[in-house]
DNA sequence: GAACGGTAATGGTTTAACCATTACAACAAA
DNA sequence: TTTGTTGTAATGGTTAAACCATTACCGTTC
């Protein structure tokens, strides 16, 4: 006859009707909330609550506050940043190590070069032969350009997972190297013969996507992956 | 000489000490946080900033709140549930597709299944083959019994993925599922031809995991999940 | 012994006041 | 006129005290 009165935790009221307001696009990134004063007014809720609601958007990432004149909840656009923070503490809380990330890492550049060699346009083969071009150079100079050279391949691997055309391994590039990076910075070290070595790697595998053999391309960013960790190995333990 | 003094959200140093208290292991899952009376007298803050820094780990899955005598914040596990919440997220923002997740479910449990084929043991295939005779018996039923088809169906795939012992492909198949369920519900309608099909694959794929034949597992699985996501496709759109 | 009801502890909400930060306009000095 | 300073007001951040809502527990009553 009757049913349990919704469990109401006015804030989550709140919370649901400015998401819902931004998801279904009244609300796009980059406009502003109305001040805590007047939203307080038109939601009928006490400026305590209306502030608790906030944070709860904030740490979703759909807003952003800013202070002073002018300021106030700015919409935000939607990002990975929300995974990233998540899969961390799931790392912080030992539950996945850096093998385990490695692995998933390994299946995932598998998949995403070949993925690239069989929907790679001219266009982007070119692009490739740029960032391998500059790879090449801080490959030669030696390990005081390891960093340049880590982030080249960063962004070869990410524009690889651009080519595929999907979101979600560009998602999955950018959540595995925010968080697999803290590893790199501690424990990788590479002289100018591992780097040549990735060189190489980087060539054969962009060579692969450019010649569309899916197979290959997979096999050698596997391969890749994996000669990148080894240099980690022996230190990290 | 100086540098710019620190930009202080007190709120945010209350949530930074709690979720240390927590990572370092010193509130274990289940632990009870002291009630916000108590809390905001240690932490020397108000009510209301301290129940703004709650919200924060609520929203971050860390706490959960009760209510009532004995009430307060109890520390929870660590779960999936934050990265599913931000990648539905992204799909309800439109920049992820059911194309888009099939893809990439596609390469993950591909990946998952040639790990599995590598690394099972007896146990794990006597395990594996008492969830296909459930299969077979859901499947023989008709149309019917879908959804429970439909569940050991999911039920092998995560114990794939919990034979590769690597909790991030556990997560992924929590998140792919949790978020691909929605559509599966509204838009897959299989009959007995199509659920004997998939039975199929599953008994081939279980085959081939007991051979230990990676290759293959891969294969199998990789046009398993096509297949299954071409019975949406014509309806999808 | 079981059901009811009171009590107290907890989180949830409201209110009002003040602090900190910021943009901008008004003003003064060069 | 230009430039630098200062005042003002709007915004979010914080505090405080009071009350409401929910719940566990205990004592009373039948």
């Amino acid at each position: 006859m009757f049913k349990a009165a919704k469990q109401t935790r006015i804030f989550q009221d709140v919370v649901e009707q400015i998401q819902e307001t931004i998801l279904e696009g009244k609300l796009m990134p980059g406009e502003m909330l109305p001040s805590e004063r007047e939203l307080k007014e038109v939601l009928q809720v006490s400026r305590g609550t209306l502030r608790e609601a906030l944070r709860v958007l904030e740490q979703k990432g759909l807003i952003e506050i800013k202070l002073g004149v002018g300021g106030g909840a700015v919409v935000q656009d939607i990002s990975y940043d929300q995974i990233n923070e998540s899969l961390a503490l799931l790392i912080r809380y030992q539950k996945v190590s850096l093998q385990h990330l490695t692995e998933f890492r390994v299946g995932v550049e598998g998949r995403v070069s070949a993925l690239a060699a069989e929907r790679s346009t001219p266009a982007d083969v070119i692009h490739l032969k740029s960032l391998l071009e500059q790879a090449r150079q801080f490959a030669e100079k030696g390990s005081d350009f390891q960093k340049a050279f880590v982030e080249v391949d960063k962004h070869i691997h990410l524009s690889l997972a651009e080519i595929t055309g999907n979101p979600v391994y560009i998602s999955m590039h950018h959540t595995v190297h925010d968080n697999i990076d803290q590893y790199y910075e501690t424990f990788l070290v590479m002289k100018q013969r591992e780097m040549a070595e990735n060189f190489t790697d980087l060539a054969s595998i962009i060579d692969a996507v450019e010649r569309k053999n899916t197979d290959e391309a997979r096999q050698l960013a596997e391969a890749h992956v994996l000669r990148f960790n080894h240099y980690m190995e022996s230190r990290e333990m």
